[in-house]
RNA sequence: GCGGACGUGGCGGAACCGGUAGACGCAAGGGACUUAAAAUCCCUCGGGCCUUGCCCGUGCGGGUUCGAUCCCCGCCGUCCGCACCA
């Protein structure tokens, strides 16, 4: 046998594999001699590695990178697994593929590793990206190894400090001082999106509110066209598009100044600025509310001990969003009266309420009882008027009532003086004109305001193992930015843990600096950046690892957007939301020229696993327990102990609950391939699969039985020249084959990966038989087995590389299938001449029909009407109606 | 509360634009080969019945249609996201 690679280092050397059966005719593929070796050879070869100047189109497909928490997890070899496929069929389409690796490696879990094991966050970290590479080396994915990097890469975070001068220059960051997020065991401020349930989303500790200067990031400078380019991405699910549109949530409304009653101001407030999206209500309102920690209410309160304590009740179970979530609505009467814009004899008592935000609006509301629930609640509980606005049309006037529910629908105007009658939407504009007309203070009482939930983006991060943020406080000229020519500013590595907070803080040589502009002594900023931005422009880097500049623009521009970005929905705002931003602060510095980074994105499911526990409650992991089935149930029991263990429900795969599978064992029981197209098989990419061991066994064999088919097959198409043929017995085989090339293509192209090994595994069903007989066959069905079996290995390689290519080297292959095309199929052997009809009586089917292809309808009728079942079913009587779909089903109408 | 997705055999799931419901796999049962096991191969596998064939069946109840897992209306259930957003 020859075999050719394209490296020019002769054969690769295939060893005689005796299974455990010797003697047998047929040996066992044994992945764990053959893996190693042709991720060797792929390697070698140099395959991977895409080069920018290449003149093919570009397709960019990436995993979203993972942290280096220490090791690979299962669930990150499916998703790499999913975007190798992806990366391996599109390079035999004959794209220039860019399918890069990187570690998201700055963040907390490096320092709580130095503060309990006293190492180093530095070497942790990097100790772990060894461990995680070959760890994933091993799944033999094809990936550019020459483009990696870490975010905590001086070469990488130098760029990004870089960047963020560039932001703060063009005013797209700023220093402010506001309540922040306070998480009390990270030491750190969070981000609202970094929020969840009231917790720190990685400490879980309960999140406290704290003054503090902070460097933001202006995101909501793009709220509007964040929003609106959703529309866009039109291979985004639509499931994360709402996410993010919802997150963004844009309000469109009216801000409306109301004009306190002297007599009840205090000293120095004389307005109170409301936020509305329906000022169509306002003669329904009957009270004012404003957040605990508005201005007005402050002032209120300096001479009102009651009105203090009640400010401070709410503070502090504000901070608990645990209580929040159950907590009355509370409000306290400030005394303090307003006059009503449309009639300055009616006036309104405030209150300061428990449930209106400082942070949406401008911290204070009008309260319509009628149109809004909880300010019914609010009303009834504080013996407020609730007067009906808004009536569902078609309603009578005269009794339309409101107690108990409140009706916030469109509707038509009533009780509303000159708004009477009109819909609600008319309303809304009849009263934003009025007041916009009306003056106060020499302003307008009005002004029609679009309002965003979405806020800025809070960056700074108490914390050592960050990128640092390149500034400098000097007491004589304010915030200076470091010089372009002084980056990097470099992580100092001498540093402590053993205080508590950032120990960046008190390191005496590297906080304190000169000041670039005037040479005083002045101090670096000590905060380091959320590391959100770290993998907020990753993907970019990695088009041009090695520039000087963030990015080399030309590379940037040709190989952005990221057409295939795979990763889990829970990033489905934060990260992606971050970087779509990112991407467009980048456009404005100049860095390059898209809005939009991400094409296409995929968000895929978990690898899930039941859970096992024993009868004193340990945990068990899979391997330790033993499983039985006897009459359709089965049974769990501790291998160490032989006691019976409970079985729990499928959960995602956590230490926790040790349901957890390394990917070490199952390539060292299986090899890489049983574990990629297991992983891919069965269930949907965008759901949870289930990993079990019956399930890995059965994929195991699928892998024996593919290595079986072509080690049988081969001696009999040993150099012979592939040909399909749809005559004769070749057809049986040339037709399948190019059904599933066809099939399988369109499925990897649609991400249907279940589907495309379903077709798969249709085919060599398919194949079995005619090969078992090619013994004694004829020189065009020889042919046409030697064609298929080439179709065969280049459908399983996307998904089962290492077999590809040993099936490949054993039929006598040319080079690499890593490096070959994907084969074209012939649209002739995809359609038969003769189909097969479904026929229905008033739609139930009740036979076939076979007949030509190109059968036109009046001879499908005929032939149809002339069937036995047909006639017996009309009884001589003729069908009232007979539809024919082309190609599809004939319906007898009796 | 608001928004979104989903509901199909014992299980994971197919069914493309309204056109044969259950592809493919797992599990289970039966058989062949074997001294035996493993491996492999063959058969059965939604339910029911008067079993050459017929009836029922895609969460439930209606509707549209020659024809509905798919569209419409009303429920029930599960999961996910946001949540006092004015």
């Amino acid at each position: 046998m020859t075999v050719v690679t394209n490296h020019g280092e002769g054969p690769p050397k295939i060893p005689v594999l005796l299974g455990e059966n010797p003697g047998m005719a047929t040996e066992r593929y044994n992945p764990r001699a053959s893996e190693p070796r042709w991720q060797k050879a792929w390697e070698e070869a140099r395959l991977f590695e895409t080069r920018n100047d290449d003149g093919r189109p570009t397709y960019y497909v990436l995993e979203m990178f993972p942290y280096p928490s220490g090791r690979i997890h299962i669930g990150h070899t499916r998703n790499y697994t999913m975007g190798d496929v992806v990366a391996r069929y599109k390079r035999a389409k004959g794209f220039s593929v860019l399918h890069p690796m990187g570690w998201d490696a700055f963040g907390l879990p490096a320092e709580n590793a130095a503060i309990q094991n006293k190492v180093h966050p530095k070497a942790w970290t990097y100790e772990n990206i060894a461990t995680m590479r070959s760890q994933l080396k091993m799944m033999g994915l094809s990936i550019d190894w020459a483009r990696e990097f870490a975010t905590c890469d001086v070469d990488y975070y130098h760029r990004q400090q870089m960047l963020f001068i560039d932001f703060y220059e063009k005013g797209l960051v700023t220093r402010k001082t506001s309540k922040v997020n306070w998480d009390p065991v990270d030491q750190t401020v969070l981000a609202n999106e970094q929020v969840i349930d009231g917790r720190g989303w990685r400490s879980g500790a309960l999140v406290e509110q704290r003054e503090l200067a902070q460097w933001f990031f202006k995101i909501t400078d793009y709220a509007e066209d964040l929003l609106q380019a959703i529309d866009s991405l039109e291979n985004w699910p639509d499931k994360v598009r709402t996410m993010q549109r919802n997150w963004i949530g844009r309000s469109e409304g009216l801000s409306i100044r109301w004009a306190l009653v002297e007599s009840t101001a205090p000293a120095g407030e004389s307005r109170l600025e409301v936020y509305t999206t329906r000022p169509d209500t306002i003669f329904g309102a009957s009270f004012m509310a404003v957040a605990p920690d508005h201005p007005l209410a402050r002032k209120a309160a300096e001479g009102n001990a009651k009105l203090a304590a009640f400010i401070e009740e709410c503070r502090r179970i504000g901070t608990s969003a645990a209580v929040l979530e159950t907590a009355e609505k509370k409000g306290f009467d400030t005394g303090i009266r307003v006059k009503h814009p449309f009639d300055p004899s009616w006036t309104l008592p405030v209150y300061v309420a428990n449930f209106v935000l400082m942070e949406y609006g401008t911290g204070a509301i009008f309260g319509c009882p009628s149109g809004d629930q909880r300010d019914l609640d609010f009303a009834n509980k504080y013996g407020l008027p609730v007067i009906p606005v808004v009536m569902p049309e078609g309603a009578d006037a005269a009794t339309f009532q409101i107690t108990e529910e409140s009706y916030s629908d469109d509707g038509v105007m009533i009780n509303s003086r000159f708004l009477d009658g009109l819909t609600n939407k008319q309303a809304f504009e009849e009263v934003a004109n009025r007041l916009e007309q009306e003056m106060l203070d020499g302003r307008p009482v009005a002004e029609r305001k679009v309002n965003f939930r979405l806020r800025d983006w809070g960056v700074s991060r108490q914390r050592y193992w960050g990128c640092p943020i390149p500034m400098i406080h000097c007491d004589a000229c304010g915030i200076v930015p470091v010089p372009k020519q002084d980056l990097p500013v470099v992580l100092p590595e001498d540093v402590d843990f053993d205080k508590p907070g950032n120990p960046l803080d008190r390191h005496p040589t590297w906080r304190n600096v000169k000041c670039p502009k005037c040479g005083a002594d002045a101090r670096r900023e000590t905060d380091t950046m959320d590391t959100f931005v770290d993998s907020s422009w990753y993907f970019a880097r990695f088009t041009s690892p090695h520039s000087d500049d963030p990015v080399e623009r030309g590379a940037a521009n040709r190989w952005l957007p990221v057409d295939q970005y795979i990763g889990g929905v829970e990033h489905a705002i934060l990260h992606l939301l971050y970087s779509r931003f990112f991407i467009r602060g980048m456009r404005d510095t100049g860095h390059l020229d898209l809005a939009e980074p991400f094409k296409g994105l995929f968000t895929q499911g978990m690898v899930v696993h039941e859970t096992y526990r024993s009868e004193d409650g340990r945990w068990l992991q899979p391997s330790e327990v033993r499983i039985e089935s006897a009459g359709g149930e089965r049974r769990a029991y501790e291998i160490a102990t032989g006691k019976e263990v409970a079985i729990g429900p499928l959960e995602k795969m956590s230490k926790s609950k040790k349901n957890t599978v390394s990917p070490e064992e199952i390539t060292e029981s299986f090899g890489a391939d049983t574990a990629r197209w297991f992983m891919l098989s069965d269930s949907p990419p965008e759901r949870d699969v289930e990993w079990t061991d019956d399930g890995a066994a059965g994929a195991h064999r699928f892998v024996q039985r593919v290595w079986r088919l072509v080690t049988e097959v081969a001696p009999a198409i040993e150099g012979v020249a592939p040909k399909a043929s749809g005559e004769g017995n070749a057809a049986a085989i040339s037709k399948p084959a190019h059904k599933a090339l066809k099939a399988v293509g369109e499925d990897i192209e649609r991400l249907a990966f279940n589907r495309a090994i379903a077709r798969i595994h249709e085919l060599v069903n398919e194949l079995q038989g005619p090969f078992a007989a090619l013994a004694s066959a004829d020189a065009a069905t020889r042919a046409a087995a030697r064609e298929a079996t080439e179709i065969l290995i280049h459908l399983i390689a996307p998904y089962m590389p290492h077999l590809a290519e040993e099936c490949w080297a054993r039929i006598g292959g040319n080079g690499l299938v890593a490096a070959s095309r994907w084969p074209d199929y012939d649209p002739e052997l995809v359609v038969d001449n003769l189909i097969v009809l479904p026929v229905q009586i008033n739609g139930k089917k009740r036979g076939d029909l076979t007949i030509a292809r190109e059968a036109d309808q009046a001879a499908v009728e005929k032939a149809v009407l002339e069937l036995d079942f047909v006639q017996k079913a009309l009884n001589g009587a003729l069908p009232r109606k007979v539809i024919v779909v082309p190609q599809r089903i004939v319906n007898v109408v009796a």
